[in-house]
DNA sequence: GACATTGGAGACTAACACTCCCCAATAATG
DNA sequence: CATTATTGGGGAGTGTTAGTCTCCAATGTC
């Protein structure tokens, strides 16, 4: 298959396809000649993967190679994996938390919610949710301790949902993990959308 | 308070005061003279409002027009509360679908899963779950039926405390649902990871 | 009265994700 | 074998977003 039969296979124009050889997105295909190159379905799979992280689960284009380039790294042991893939996903989204007295409070909340759920300290993920908890309060919305344990709980429903998605083989299981977290992301939350207008709706008697 | 002033209590330059004055984010202050103009807390509270909605919701500064353009309609009545709520933040988002084979079954999945938890179906909403769906898909990643039931499941419990947060005052209960679902949204997303570590240290028996 | 600050407005910038255009070399077609 | 289309490679240009910079005359402050 040459560059039309892949923009063809993915509904990705030629020129995009180009840029995306150019960022080294997508590998460059088994050289035929001088100016022919042919690609097969590995090479469509990845454009189509590249489509569904930038379009699907938002993530920048730099994103993506950060979370691709974690994909091609051998995951070491099975009990890394959820290590190097959370690296990934960390990496693939920002977040660099500021100083001030308002943000202790809320690292302190964060602090705590973990510490009674049992969970992980990954300095990482308690700085992001601080700032997350500094950011709602700042503008003025108030989230109750009872509150963020029901989010809590919810999340530990959902987490042992995706532990069962995971096969044994490392490689396949980081692989599954990473994008699904990342392509279910969107997904968890138009599903709560809709949870709200169907609780919405009965507390109000319709 | 002039905007130096404002500047210094919301962490702000001035220069960016005066684009999102000129964009119609944030409301003139009132004119004490020809060059100047005084604001008061609304002001800082706004501010951190936008910053709160672009930085850690991730919403762009046009969707935030939209947020707050909507939040400053009169919501009719309690029962069109979460309608606009709803409208308010189905536009903050976007999605176009595509119209392809394959969106048609990931479709068919979305409305069998809508069905059986007894959700709406507002057509935006299925039709979105409906592109991501497809996205996840075609990027390989598959979703078990029993897997998104769980989804849907933790989903419900999001939204039962949701929907505990709001008063009974239409407008109080409008800002708090529509902040304060797009400002845990990322929190979610955070709590999920951080579940996800815990699980999976669980399940490789540390 | 000297100096800083303000509102208002236009121009400029950097990052992002393409999109367009050109080239010489090659492939396909008649 | 001649003509036409397509390819890889790469530079330049586009539109959007979210600011940032510069300038002005009017005003506030010391």
């Amino acid at each position: 298959m040459r560059i039309s039969g892949l923009a063809a296979a993915t509904g990705v124009s030629v020129a995009t396809l180009k840029y995306y050889l150019r960022e080294g997105l997508l590998p460059p295909g088994r050289a035929t000649s001088r100016t022919q190159a042919s690609y097969d379905d590995t090479h469509v799979s990845r454009v189509r993967l590249v489509r569904a992280l930038t379009e699907s689960a938002g993530l920048s284009l730099g994103a993506v190679r950060d979370v691709l380039a974690a994909l091609d790294d051998p995951p070491a042991s099975r009990h890394d994996l959820l290590g190097s893939a959370h690296r990934a996903l960390v990496a693939a989204e920002g977040g660099v938390p500021s100083e001030d007295e308002e943000w202790d409070a809320a690292r302190h909340r964060a602090v705590e919610l973990v510490a009674e759920r049992g969970w992980c300290d990954d300095p990482l993920l308690v700085d992001r949710l601080a700032e997350q908890l500094r950011a709602a309060g700042a503008a003025g919305v108030d989230l109750p301790g009872d509150y963020l344990r029901s989010l809590a709980a919810a999340a530990d429903v959902v987490a042992a949902a995706d532990l069962t998605t995971a096969g044994p083989e490392p490689e396949a299981a980081l692989r599954q993990v990473v994008l699904g977290t990342l392509l279910t992301d969107p997904i968890v939350l138009t599903l709560r959308r809709m949870a709200q207008v169907r609780a919405s709706q009965e507390a109000s008697g319709v």
